[in-house]
DNA sequence: CTGTTAGCGCTTTCAG
DNA sequence: CTGAAAGCGCTAACAG
């Protein structure tokens, strides 16, 4: 249908009686152009409407201002704020951000990247999936000189710069809360142990119980595979048949803290006065259950915000493959969930 | 850096000594071009791995195969679920999904609608913000021969398929629930009446109540102005203090009915056996509040499916302002906080 | 079945 | 300060 067709430079030129060139420049504002012609050129493309065609910028440019964006799963809290802080970071520098979603299959994150790679953005954005252990796909976009930036979820198999949490200190705060609050025998929920993420919430777990004189039992800390709220309920069944069950929790994320919330109220044992619970993620369901779960906030905005800081400024300067990592801290939310009364 | 330079048709043409128009021809399988030809450019290509350059060939076919997709907030289970769906409908078709959002705001639905225009998106899928009383930054769209389609909240101004939710439909199935589960007295948490989603529920809760002969006192319909948790914890307050409070709740959202869920919970009122709760979004944090809440389910992932396939067909077939509305049906999940035990 | 040619709209030398 | 001209990589008439 319609596709009036839309002004050029070259219209513009003829319109104008300059050459295409000229009126080029004028509209970007060359340094070596008659400020009346600037004034001619602007004037005149505003009056109609002159809108230049992106598609001939970017071919001519080899830019297309636009980020491709990778997350495991998009329906997700963390990740959709992630998300949502790199928007609205990149619409401040004029980059529109490409989304799409691996379902944490390393099959998808392939080809997806390779669909990103292909329709030229700009630049990679991507929280790797648990199945990932290559970054061929990504060393791809390097040996093209186009920057990646990592957040959360990072691959050591290829140099870039990497967003991530602080997940040893998250683990530490919640759990030294606990310690504060007066628990005295807790355990830990963690997921699998070559996961890094998993194994630094392991190790802040350690390290706060030890910093305190605490031991931890083996017994008490134990390892979800595909960190679901059953698992959370399972293993909280599991603890608490225990000869010495624990007195609190602290649970790899919140979802399996629901989990574990759940066998709790359904065992009427008391929370937190006979069990105390701490997640980590921090959702904003986690407000709404009963009692509030206390939960590590990981600031996924900012992470998004700042993932894509580093991925313009990588674009902008033309530097691939610096390795460099930004820790974002974490803030540890008390609620209901581990503040005995 | 890098940038080893790519190899161009024009490379592959000379090197197998054909034409550059043969070898486009060969790669892309075009009638009329011997076998033997088409595998050798095709091995070479293989070989040498060539990867076409996409902004030529957007320039060139002035198509980018890209959809922009503007929601009100993307950190939303509701449209982080459409996106989700969208973008894995658009990946079986080989389109890309650049995502934005305007925080309601109207300002920012013009920006980034214009935004989306210039990076030349084939299409345009949007949910228009709560202020949204124009439609002008749409037809900006339309007049460029460039298909929008729009879903849940929609647009009359403009002439577009449209994919909504059967609000009417699914507000009966609930307060008709409320209904057979015995509760007599049951009231509304409604939200701006201007708003179509919130006339369409008030509409599906009076007409349910009017089929099974039953009467909705006007003081139990209430008007959320922000849709907000507050107001509904300070709705479900105000109604329970009436000479004669409600004994059943049909709220507008869920994060509505968990905020007078919190009321009642506060009260010590039972629920469901003293007030019957029903939401309506079917947020992922519904299955976790205690007790568990009904709620109806919008079928969020499938109502991206759709407006993809339906804004790809119009993109294909070059049909833009075709004006039909695809209603997806709601379900009805019955969970503790309207089951009478 | 294949080659020649023109050209998409823009930026950017290179000359004046 | 401005113009002429080349060319980015690809596709698509048109002509054999």
């Amino acid at each position: 249908m319609s596709d009036r067709k839309r002004l050029t430079l070259k219209d513009i030129a003829k319109e104008l009686g300059i050459s295409v060139s000229t009126a080029s420049r004028a509209l970007n504002s060359y340094p070596g152009i008659s400020d009346e012609t600037i004034k001619l050129v602007k004037d005149f493309a505003e009056k109609h409407n002159y809108v230049p065609n992106t598609m001939a910028v970017n071919f001519r440019k080899n830019k297309t201002m636009t980020i491709g964006m990778l997350v495991p799963e998009l329906v997700h809290y963390f990740f959709s704020s992630v998300i949502s802080g790199a928007i609205n970071e990149a619409k401040k520098h004029n980059y529109s951000i490409l989304v799409s979603q691996t379902d944490e299959l390393l099959k998808n994150e392939i080809m997806a990247s390779r669909t990103m790679l292909s329709s030229s953005v700009d630049g990679l954005l991507i929280s790797i999936s648990n199945q990932t252990d290559s970054a061929d796909h990504l060393l791809e976009f390097i040996e093209e000189g186009r920057p990646v930036v990592q957040f959360d979820k990072v691959s050591d198999l290829i140099s870039t710069p990497k967003v991530i949490v602080d997940d040893f200190q998250g683990a530490y705060d919640a759990v030294e809360h606990l310690i504060r609050q007066g628990y005295k025998k807790i355990a830990h929920i963690n997921g699998l142990p070559y996961v890094k993420n998993s194994s630094e919430r392991l190790r802040g777990y350690q390290e706060a119980l030890s910093d305190h004189g605490m031991q931890s039992s083996p017994d008490w800390v134990v390892h979800c595979e595909e960190i679901s709220e059953q698992e959370g309920f399972d293993f909280a069944k599991h603890l608490n048949s225990l000869p010495n069950p624990p007195d609190a929790l602290f649970c790899i994320t919140d979802l399996v803290a629901m989990g574990a919330m759940k066998f709790y109220k359904q065992s009427k044992i008391k929370i937190p006065n006979q069990i105390g619970l701490v997640g980590f993620s921090n959702w904003d369901m986690s407000n709404f259950a009963s009692p509030a779960l206390s939960s590590v906030d990981q600031h996924a905005f900012q992470i998004g915000e700042k993932a894509v800081g580093l991925l313009i400024e990588a674009i902008k300067s033309n530097q691939v493959g610096i390795d460099d990592v930004h820790v974002i801290k974490t803030s540890l939310v008390v609620r209901e969930s581990s503040e005995k009364q």
